[in-house]
DNA sequence: ATGTCGATTTGCT
DNA sequence: GCAAATCGACATA
């Protein structure tokens, strides 16, 4: 299932509003689907968000911010929606993660794989592949590397010129989503059991 | 000052 | 299938 068929003519950047509204995990829902593009040394990079994980600041222990714990490091999640938090995991790779919801309440979508759209041979240099595999943009560490994302990018605005997310008109309903327990939160107890990993049924680019 | 541990990926067995 | 890689955030002292 290629969403790219799907993407209209027009492009244009989310409303402040989108990021705000709703539920962390109806803003999950509603990120599949949508362009995530960066402009970085003169390359465009864009993919389709496939695959999410919401995270609420409000009693989700998988969460960086849960239960009010505010560091320098968990900061900017503590500030409007709309803005970009990546951190370092494992020491290695850089997690990209969209801000969501108003000023002190500290929710975040991890984006955890995307369908490539333009820059795919920049995409493919990044990651060290001689062409596109299927594993190129799939797992969130692998998303950045493709999209050239590192913790420089922490605290950006989604609707700047170098990073945004962009609407092309590409609505997943319901039924095209899956919805599983997220990946790698087994330390959270009961929490690592909420089904908040969603995926585009289908699509040959979920991660693993 | 020090010790623990990741919202992962990759390569080798 | 398993383990190494690699480093900063965080907690504890």
């Amino acid at each position: 299932v290629e969403i790219k068929n799907r993407l209209g003519r027009k492009r244009r950047p989310l409303s402040p509003r989108f990021y705000e509204t709703g539920h962390v995990t109806d803003i999950a829902h509603a990120l599949l689907g949508k362009l995530l593009v960066t402009d970085f040394d003169k390359k465009r990079t864009t993919g389709l968000i496939i695959e999410t994980e919401a995270y609420s600041g409000e009693g989700d222990m998988a969460c960086h911010s849960h239960s009010g714990k505010r560091t320098a490091r968990t900061e900017i999640m503590f500030g409007p929606g709309g803005y970009a938090y990546v951190y370092l995991c494992y020491g290695i790779h850089s997690l990209f993660n969209i801000i969501t919801n108003v000023k002190e309440k500290a929710d975040a979508v991890l984006i955890r794989a995307i369908e490539p759209v333009d820059g795919i041979e920049t995409m493919c240099q990044r990651r060290g592949h001689s062409q596109l595999k299927k594993q190129t943009c799939a797992g969130p560490g692998c998303v950045t590397q493709a999209l050239g994302i590192t913790r420089d990018h922490y605290g950006l605005r989604l609707d700047g010129k170098e990073l945004r997310i962009e609407d092309a008109g590409v609505v997943i309903e319901e039924p095209e989503i899956h919805e599983s327990p997220r990946i790698g939160v087994e330390y959270a107890g009961e929490d690592a059991l909420l089904p908040w990993r969603y995926t585009i049924k289908g699509s040959p680019w979920v991660s693993k």
